[in-house]
DNA sequence: CCAATCTGTAACTATGTATGTTACATGCCA
DNA sequence: TGGCATGTAACATACATAGTTACAGATTGG
């Protein structure tokens, strides 16, 4: 099963980088998540580029989100990370591969269905991704989990 | 992730079978599908225990609708099939696999809500499949399209 | 009963994709 | 300049799916 873990590891990241106020490297993030520190810095860079997160070089830097937890939805994610949700799904068959001008009029009904059904669910999924941030994991963990360094005021 | 083709092939074959009175073999069929007969059968196999086709022995024989094809829906075929269309999505994280008493809450919360979120969303797409039957698929082709053997008089 | 036809299924191979790993270049700070 | 961290290419590994071969079981018709 090479089911991709690029959404969990992108959340467990993003909401590692919530729960604190300075930079994470990726050696420390791919500790807590249980990958590889390229495999964070290859899922993070779409979602640099989508502007939710940043990183810095040299001593004391690593990765810190871009904007306040509750702005990032895990819509924003699935889209910075460039994955399909439905994406297990081979919507024209294995005739393609060898008779690419589409075989018979039913091949064509199906991959129509499908693409028709794909393409409508997908919009669906979105929207509802689009309810959750990554301020809603942190809370799960409840306010005094973690240490924060100036969420309150003393 | 190799992309799974038994849903598209489970549906071009049932519609081809709609379209047809006699029994069709698993030969012929993969040859329409641009498959192999054994991938047929495979695929078929668990449409049958389904109840949403029959298959029968000797000659002559080969796969038929068990049901009108007004009355098999999508949703009937892709719970026959077994299949996952949210299938490529690790909840769980590569971390598991390493450590499986569950690493931190993070862990916890992202699988939790990824779990629920995709619990929701399969039964929304399984609802949407549910309005579509082969009978559909079937129309798309026109009443005239494919030659029947007993639809007209002459 | 025998031969032909077709399904049922196990076992193996081939292939594609995701991930893990190594290596090296680039950028930042003291 | 030296140390630390990202950025990325290149290669190795793991695994799911599909393709293929082989053979057992069931059915039809002489």
């Amino acid at each position: 099963m090479p089911r991709s873990s690029r959404f969990s590891v992108a959340l467990h990241v993003l909401t590692h980088l919530a729960d604190t106020a300075q930079p994470l490297t990726s050696e420390r993030l791919a500790g807590c998540v249980g990958t590889n520190a390229v495999v964070v810095r290859r899922t993070l860079a779409g979602l640099r580029e989508a502007g939710l997160v940043a990183s810095s070089s040299g001593p004391g830097g690593g990765w810190s989100l871009a904007r306040d937890p509750s702005r990032v939805s895990l819509q924003d994610v699935y889209t910075g990370l460039g994955e399909r949700l439905l994406n297990g799904i081979d919507v024209t068959g294995p005739g393609v591969r060898r008779a690419p001008g589409g075989s018979c009029r039913i091949q064509r009904a199906v991959a129509g269905t499908l693409d028709e059904f794909l393409a409508d669910a997908e919009q669906l999924l979105a929207a509802r991704l689009a309810r959750i941030t990554v301020a809603d994991l942190a809370a799960q963990l409840g306010p005094s989990a973690l240490p924060r360094h100036h969420s309150r005021a003393g």
